[in-house]
DNA sequence: ATTTGAATTAACTATTTGGTTAACACACCT
DNA sequence: AGGTGTGTTAACCAAATAGTTAATTCAAAT
């Protein structure tokens, strides 16, 4: 009976990430988590102490799998023309792989804002200056870019990775897709992203 | 006592509002809106028979508020640029006013997807096929335009003008912003934004 | 074989919460 | 002044739900 620890907890953990992602903290439901995971709702509360506390496991987990790769977009020394290039396809595959987890992250950081100012002190992420807009303003004051705000242009590639996963169901029937239809938009999307917003910040 | 009927309901919707927007349906108390009322909370299901209907009631309204424009971006007859220009400032400060709104609506999209599909149907929605696309198409045909399917662009522009609102926490924290600063930040946007979408689409 | 202790379960508890109801207030009409 | 009906409230109810507990199983140590 050692295995079946591991086993247990990463079948909670699993089902957890499920229910808490496409339903958030509020509509979500230990009972629902207990059946998606086939076990007895009292072993949620055996290794998680609470729901919150199961919540919170999620939820950094959720963190662990956007932020570090958006970090080594932000710090990155290499050109952007490069960091682009590479950066915005890989994040787009890893959000493909979860793709609740951008509007689950969302949603419950504009629930508690407090959680996420909390957690980035304790961490003590320094939080330097992103590299990036060191980038663009040398680039711009080269006279190679437009004048845009660096902030501007960074948000705006996060929001051309993210968006269509936040708004999916939108997307789905504003352009009339199926969920194939939508995948291959995905698949698209990461071939031509970079090109599109590299030449948005590039003079004529 | 005529008046009050107008008032009281009134009231009430201003408060499911605020507490709908910022919570969601699965997060929000009735008891909680009849406070922020100032009501009893019978009253609430005086007026509207339940939270569903309450709340049908805000989303219904919610999606009034955003979805006229947006269809005057997708179907204007004038060429982009201008139709950018004019369009996206006015979009944003749409928006700033109910800055919950968007949240709100993509979360509960994600949350039933099928009441967006019913809602489209029902209205009747014959969703005829954007103007814009085909502007952008005629643009690329005629060499003036990059190649990029044009419904990623229109994502594209989309997500520039939502995402923002919706990942206020982050973006505040990221960039080491309070409120004032972040209002700034929307106001620039408002100016840059559509320089720099176009200056995506346009060949060199 | 017996004991031990962690893993697991069914049944239970306390609280929260959407919704109801019966009484009350009060403007309006006659 | 008295009756009528809508608006309003406090108290209540039933269902849902997070969390607890006591009993059970079972692998591993003795």
């Amino acid at each position: 009976m050692e295995q079946e620890i591991t086993i247990s907890e990463e079948k909670i953990i699993e089902a957890a990430r499920n229910v808490f992602h496409r339903k958030g903290f509020d509509g979500a439901r230990m009972q629902e988590i207990a059946d998606e995971a086939g076990i007895n709702k009292a072993m949620l509360h055996y290794y998680f102490r609470s729901k919150d506390q199961l919540f919170e496991a999620v939820f950094k987990e959720a963190l662990g799998r956007i932020f570090p790769m958006l970090l080594s977009i932000l710090m990155s020394d290499e050109p952007i023309e490069e960091n682009l290039k590479k950066f915005i396809p890989a994040y787009i595959d890893t959000i493909k792989k979860h793709p609740y987890l951008p509007g689950f992250v969302l949603h419950e950081m504009t629930r508690n804002p407090e959680r996420l100012t909390n957690m980035v002190r304790s961490v003590g992420v320094a939080s330097a200056p992103p590299k990036i807009l060191q980038q663009l303003q040398k680039g711009m004051d080269e006279g190679r870019y437009i004048a845009i705000a660096p902030e501007q242009i960074l948000v705006s590639v996060l929001a051309a990775c993210i968006f269509p996963f936040v708004a999916k169901p939108m997307v789905k029937v504003a352009l009339g897709m199926d969920d194939e239809k939508f995948d291959q938009f995905i698949n698209q999307r990461k071939e031509q992203l970079p090109e599109f917003l590299l030449n948005g910040i590039k003079k004529k």
